[in-house]
DNA sequence: CGTGGTAGCGTGGTCCGACCACAAACGCGA
DNA sequence: TCGCGTTTGTGGTCGGACCACGCTACCACG
């Protein structure tokens, strides 16, 4: 089955062309895709709707664009879903089609998921290594609360790639860059951000510790309550002063 | 004569300014960009850029566009992510980004979220009058297999929008396109497809029954044996005729 | 005065041709 | 043989042109 859909404008059929040749395995990440002009004269197209086309395909990860010439030019055949989420997620955000609210209690719902799947799986010491390591990083009382925050999103996505789910890794990527606005602008509002970061330290080895330990139980409570808690502390005070 | 920052490319710049105003709350959804022609003019770049930058805001699901005048005409700031996610999803399937045994665990994950979702909120009933509704057409025995696992399909994401989080809705949906054609292919090869369609009814209504207890431990392992079942029964067997 | 049709206008959609910057490959000359 | 300029091909951008569409407003006719 084809992808025909509604296909009346140009570029959608250049992309369905690509999406085709994606699926029958004719061409693959490290290709090449054909330059603009030829692509153009395949598809008897003009090289504008082509290059409309190739942009989409960009913006959802799944080409890379370079000027040039040579083997490392053109238009390449890529697979990075991780940025094309994050900016989906950002923008959606951003025109209010995902309210925050959906997107923490998303995180609550995917972390638990990942905790519990660390839990069962097996040989995931080495894997963690590089979430102790952002720990030991995060230890340091140089850190801003911007880079602390950057240091926390990093840890909760090496938990993600640990579990080997590169779905749930772009996933978290992506809702976490949905909320980055609102959770940096949210920690400037703390009253005692030392105080919550030494608590952010230790709830995270704590996860850390129980996801050692198999212990999925505990691992998901802990989990739960680092992200809920974060949220419900920086959570915009009721105001009575102005609703204008 | 704008100093460029990051935003190399020309289309970026206008993706930039469309998000800062979306961001800043300039525009919102229903308002309407200014024609691309006045946009080219204020951004100082060519139509052709800003063209690119509205195909992107236009695959990402934040905009549509209508040809002719009037109020309805033009490109029109909308939230719909559903779409966007799935064309994500199903592209990145297509170049193999996506494994799709990454996107079943992914599945289970957060179905097994929303059902603890519905446990635990209050007045569930009537939001779920859509799924008990799916799956009463469902019970009929003339259905393809397509067609069932098309109401299938509604049915989970029924779950997920009755848990009312947009997010997870957006996320399962595009989760599902992107195994569509998986799944769709798997079912030709059941054997013995009745009976698994029956099974499928049966766990169904078992979801259903134990999200109306509240039960919560009994629908997450329900919707977690429902989902890796089905998969495992369709999963390819091992062959060696794979034509290279 | 009311009504219906039509011309106008602005929109996105498409195509074309041109030029630029860039990077690799080519080829000529030292 | 080596080095460096030239050629070639790529994406990136721009400006212009034309079309189909749909609303708007106007004008002619009843």
């Amino acid at each position: 089955m084809t992808i025909v859909k509604g296909d009346s404008r140009a570029w959608q059929q250049v992309l369905a062309h690509v999406e085709t040749q994606l699926l029958g395995g004719d061409v693959r990440p490290g290709d090449r895709l054909p330059s603009e002009r030829a692509l153009a004269e395949q598809l008897g197209v003009s090289r504008s709707s082509v290059r409309e086309a190739i942009r989409v395909l960009e913006a959802f990860g799944l080409v890379r664009t370079a000027t040039g010439s040579g083997p490392n030019a053109g238009a390449i055949v890529i697979a990075t879903p991780g940025t094309a989420m994050s900016t989906l997620m950002r923008l959606q955000v951003s025109a209010t089609g995902f309210p925050v609210a959906d997107i923490v209690r998303t995180r609550l719902v995917i972390e638990a998921g990942v905790v519990g799947d660390l839990c069962t799986s097996h040989g995931t010491s080495d894997q963690l290594t590089e979430a102790n390591a952002l720990l030991d990083a995060m230890d340091s009382d140089t850190l801003s609360a911007a880079e602390f925050l950057a240091l926390d999103a990093a840890f909760h996505l090496a938990l993600a790639e640990a579990s080997g789910n590169t779905v749930i890794a772009a996933m978290l990527a992506g809702l976490r860059a949905g909320i980055e606005a609102y959770a940096s602008e949210g920690a400037s509002r703390i009253a005692d951000w030392p105080r919550t970061r030494d608590r952010l330290r230790a709830e995270h080895r704590g996860i850390l510790t129980a996801v050692h330990a198999r212990d999925a139980a505990a691992a998901h409570s802990r989990i739960h309550d680092h992200i809920s808690g974060y949220y419900a502390e920086i959570v915009p005070p009721t105001r009575n002063e102005g609703p204008n």
